[in-house]
DNA sequence: TAGATTGTTAATCGATTAACAATC
DNA sequence: TAGATTGTTAATCGATTAACAATC
């Protein structure tokens, strides 16, 4: 049951969809449609860059009015495929792990972290951010019960793979990965790495080069 | 007092460059050089991939050996401007400003958080990660008087312009923005915008892709 | 000498930008 | 009708990958 092959997304259009999606929920309370034009405008991209990626909601604008807002939201989360929340565990209740758990409007992105697991048993039974904190032990259990889909890792390096290989056993299909180490997991498992470093780095080179010239 | 401009760095070149950082500074440990190959195998990319990277660093390999780590290293360093350590601040501190605060190594990553600021009086004069907490108040003649460059923003993106706006006043020159928000600053001013949400876009579609099929 | 790997030029690929007819 | 904006095709740009002679 094949659609008629769509363009394949690209993964720079993909990584905007969140922002275009921020600015449209906004747009959503005072108008009904938006264009390419004033969406750009408001989030400092060139018009034609907006244009190309809201094509990929497959959705029909109207020309010299613009897209439906609420259909172009409703064709973003489905590309996105946040129209149904995925449940989601984190393993790693330190300070990046807290920030994550209380990180509002995960909902808004389609997920739904259902709670916590650390070695650390000083941490279990405790709560944060709403979250339960659990014992490592647990996980495996929870998952597969839970038919969990998505894992996030906030553990030191060190033990990273060691989680990883943790989860991949229990059925998690997709890794956001906030460790800086390459993780080995069977190809048909999705692992995103995050690492801060890179966007440090982009900026430390534009300030270095400014005070060279 | 021109360089005889070199090739100029791909944005995406300079975000592999904390990854090779880390590669190789382990590497050294064990070796004198390191050839494209093996650090290319030990991030799962294409040798090519890191053969050109690596051409930034302005260190001559050697046909049959490699490249001499220790002198990569430095050569990474100075294109990203790591070698010596800029001062920043940070504003918001919540849970990622805390989470920021307590990320090691950003030593390694040429950055020395100063100190923190927060606008509730409750968390003024607290210690987070061994980084003092200050009144907002008192950002300005800090920045000023230290000559800090760059600044941290971790508020609710409601607040986040108003302390951009307070960081270009202050005289800093480079922004490390979290709040999911477009400022606006002068041109002069570097902004580099972290997206959580971008990642989650990524995994989010591969996950959704592979469902269907 | 044989094997590995660099440095560099050229080819490919993919993403961004431009152009413009169609249409609200 | 005039102005704005879409949808789409083509042109440009930049990054990745391939190829290979030079050399340790």
């Amino acid at each position: 049951m094949n659609v008629p092959t769509d363009k394949l997304p690209s993964l720079a259009a993909i990584k905007r969809m969140p922002m275009y999606l921020r600015v449209l929920k906004r747009m959503s309370e005072k108008a009904e449609f938006a264009s390419a034009t004033k969406v750009a405008e408001e989030l400092g991209l060139e018009a034609i860059v907006v244009r190309k990626d809201l094509e990929l909601a497959e959705v029909l604008g109207r020309p010299g009015v613009g897209y439906p807002i609420k259909d172009l939201i409703g064709g973003i989360e489905n590309l996105l495929g946040w129209n149904n929340l995925s449940d989601a565990v984190l393993v790693g209740a330190g300070s990046l792990g807290t920030a994550i758990l209380g990180y509002q409007g995960f909902a808004n992105y389609g997920m739904n972290v259902v709670c916590a697991f650390d070695s650390d048993p000083a941490k279990e039974g405790s709560t944060i951010h709403n979250k339960k904190v659990l014992a490592l032990s647990k996980m495996t259990g929870l998952v597969g019960r839970m038919h969990v889909q998505m894992g996030i890792i906030t553990v030191p390096k060190e033990g990273a793979q060691e989680i990883a290989d943790l989860m991949v056993a229990a059925g998690i299909r997709a890794i956001w990965n906030f460790a800086p180490i390459k993780l080995t997991v069977p190809e048909q498992v999705d692992v995103q790495n995050e690492d801060l470093a890179e966007g440090l780095a982009a900026l430390s080179v534009k300030l270095t080069h400014k005070n060279k010239s």
